[in-house]
DNA sequence: TTTATATACGATAAATTTTATCGTATATAA
DNA sequence: TTATATACGATAAAATTTATCGTATATAAA
């Protein structure tokens, strides 16, 4: 169904939340799980995920908790999907393993393979577009004109573009 | 995962198939199914759902089969994973069933609702810039620039025009 | 030093979704 | 009349996702 993994929707609220608090102030897993009445043990886990990755740090004990480690400007929606929910790809016979492709097990003959690879490096664009940062900004912006073909990976995107009201 | 269903790929590898057919010969599922090593009923159900929304016509009989029912040009690949695989949407939350949106079964306070949907507007409109045609030709054309911006939703676009040797 | 709090992490179970199979009905050419 | 092929509902198997459990480790505060 082409739908993002509940961790990715955590791991989004999450960061989200963690970026709203001021000066250094951590954010514990109990928080934002009681918050957002999120199942605490899966959050706890995508954090943890994400601390491994370098995106958020933590600090054990009674004041424990996350606070931002790295710019979410620098964090594309590709790169998060990845350390959410492991290798993206639109189709599994392209998905990297481990360094190298997996090839198809459905069939000897595939008609659609080149097409496939072709629809997967578009793809992966389209998610390289996006950062983390928009993602977890607190509301939608009001609306700004976005050229994708001039835009880079790290430039600010405006989703409402395409077709929303002003 | 955020990768396509087997029913999309098996109906994008027949539809593929299905096209390269001369002067209207009709191609059966059991045909197909055998050319690519597909398991036959699955194949067979891609096909009655795809001949259910017009994209393929049926003749029963000893002599039946399908045959392209629409320009497949005309088809965007939003379309097609909605016959597919039902509504296409990347949060379930936005996921509209039977007319109306169905609404946040996971927590009361959702502080990224208003993102996920720009980026479901921004991922549909993704989805509606790729065609069938395009999708299910032989083999990946020579690649030729393609500006995102000005391509309308039926225009041909070159997947490749991201990153790919030329 | 003890206790409460909080992260860390492997193992496993439950739930959901996807994928496949089965049985039977219908239509048509040979 | 028979063989072939689509049509379609019901159900089972497999895979994936989601959730839970148990235990270990680290730290601030009492």
């Amino acid at each position: 169904m082409l739908k993002l993994n509940r961790s990715t929707e955590y791991g989004l609220m999450a960061l989200s939340y963690i970026r709203s608090k001021t000066n250094g102030e951590v954010t514990s897993a109990r928080e934002i799980s009681e918050k957002f009445q999120l199942p605490f043990e899966i959050l706890a886990k995508t954090l943890q995920r994400l601390k491994e990755q370098g995106v958020i740090t933590s600090t054990y004990g009674t004041r424990g908790g996350y606070i931002l480690a790295r710019d979410l400007k620098g964090i594309n929606f590709a790169e998060f999907l990845s350390i959410m929910e492991g290798p993206v790809s639109i189709v599994s016979c392209l998905q990297e393993c481990d360094g190298k492709d997996s090839s198809c097990e459905y069939t000897t003959n595939c008609n659609i393979k080149s097409m496939m690879s072709a629809l997967n490096t578009r793809f992966y664009d389209f998610l390289n577009r996006i950062s983390v940062e928009e993602l977890t900004r607190a509301a939608l912006p009001r609306s700004i004109e976005f050229d994708s073909s001039t835009a880079s990976a790290y430039d600010s995107v405006v989703f409402g573009a395409s077709g929303e009201e002003p």
